[in-house]
DNA sequence: ATAAATTTTTAGACAAGTCTAAAAATAATA
DNA sequence: TATTATTTTTAGACTTGTCTAAAAATTTAT
């Protein structure tokens, strides 16, 4: 139905939906698939002709309900992959990206189906992100940066912004790992930076890192 | 390092080697992969590029010590892949081949090696085909066709030849399946049928599903 | 050994996906 | 609003892998 490329194009422009409100534009999609502007013009009117996206010249696209759903299904491909090299082949979170960008497009429904029950219908993915069901619906979990936690507060960490391999590797040295609870012990006004408190363990952090870790409201301590 | 069309090329050699002595045909790759020997022409060209294959025009192709590895390294990921799919995602014998056509060319040692390792390091696919392991070495089980077998012999069924999903439905049907004690009870001369007992159940079948069964031999009865 | 049949290779074309360079449209600035 | 800067599209080219049709080599048959 939908080459390798077609379905890397349609994930781009469904993650650039879900940050922008307007259409995507011509060089978000090169820029997040590290190619040219004069390429995703192409394939773009490619797309359009297969009544997955809408196009106008010099207007940007955006998903039809087709579209959305074939995305999605990618989506849902990826991360469930990305819990079973983490659940079941000892991977760590830092390594899975690359490996699921390859597996999220092999082709058999009662693949994915099977692969959800074996792994007993996850929601969400090694780094926090949620996986749409099958009919690419994803419920969002009211969650918030680290950031913006005020002394005092505390919460669990349930997910990364960046999940570079860098970072995620970053935090792996640092203790930091989902299902934490995370309270904020202190906030430096000059930098930003927070002590926190994740365990039992205390740590210092800037205010970067902070703004990466997504963390599930937790009133009271 | 290899594209996926080149390795199905290699993995197409690999299959006709092990029945030919000689160099690979033309027209033997292209009947294999459904393609045309001018496209054939063409890729064993590249390959012999690439020093994979020993190539001289009209004398057919053989694979390389490198090339050899290559294709092995497809079939043990083709093979792994079939054994996670009838283990663990409850596919049948007659549904992997298609998938695992598409799974043996994600590229990474790390998921190969882990996939080994969960499914228990398998020697044997579900068709009774044998894993090469890391270093595309095969161990191969002395085996015989059931039609080869006399009256009164009797041995385990360990494979088959035709692997079609026609083939693998039809002995669903009639209860045949690896690992089950196979008796000759009788044989028509006139047909070459045979009258069998496998487990407690009693059948007749023609001599070209005997033709397609493989029998690890058995002496005594 | 010649002729006929078959196999293999070559030549040229095509689709998918990408690129560079240049033109056109849109957005930002003065 | 006119000019400049940025974004987007077009035009033309390239690579990979495939195809058809025709030429060349090999094999088989007479
Ligand atoms: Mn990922
Ligand atoms: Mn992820
Ligand atoms: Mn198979
Ligand atoms: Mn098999």
């Amino acid at each position: 139905m939908f080459t390798l490329s077609e379905e890397n194009y349609l994930k781009a422009i469904y993650h650039l939906e879900l940050g922008n409100d307007g259409g995507v534009s011509t060089n978000a999609i090169a820029e997040k698939l590290a190619t040219k502007a004069s390429s995703v013009t192409d394939m773009v009117k490619k797309l359009s002709e297969k009544e997955v996206v809408l196009y106008k010249k010099y207007k940007g696209v955006t998903l039809t309900v087709l579209g959305k759903t074939v995305a999605a299904s990618v989506v849902r491909k990826h991360r469930l992959w990305e819990v079973f090299l983490v659940e079941k082949l000892n991977f760590s979170w830092h390594e899975v990206h690359e490996v699921a960008e390859q597996l999220e497009h092999i082709k058999s429904a009662k693949l994915i189906n099977q692969l959800d029950r074996f792994l007993g219908f996850p929601t969400h993915d090694p780094h926090g992100d949620p996986i749409p069901d099958k009919d690419g619906n994803l419920k969002i979990v009211a969650k918030s940066l680290l950031s913006t936690l005020s002394k005092n507060e505390s919460g669990i960490c349930i997910g990364v912004d960046d999940s570079s391999s860098e970072f995620l590797q970053f935090l792996d040295k640092k203790g930091i790992t989902l299902g934490k609870k995370i309270t904020i012990l202190d906030k430096e006004d000059f930098d930003d930076s927070l002590s926190i408190l994740i365990g039992d363990k205390k740590l210092s952090i800037s205010n970067k890192i902070a703004s990466n870790l997504y963390i599930r409201a937790h009133t009271g301590q």
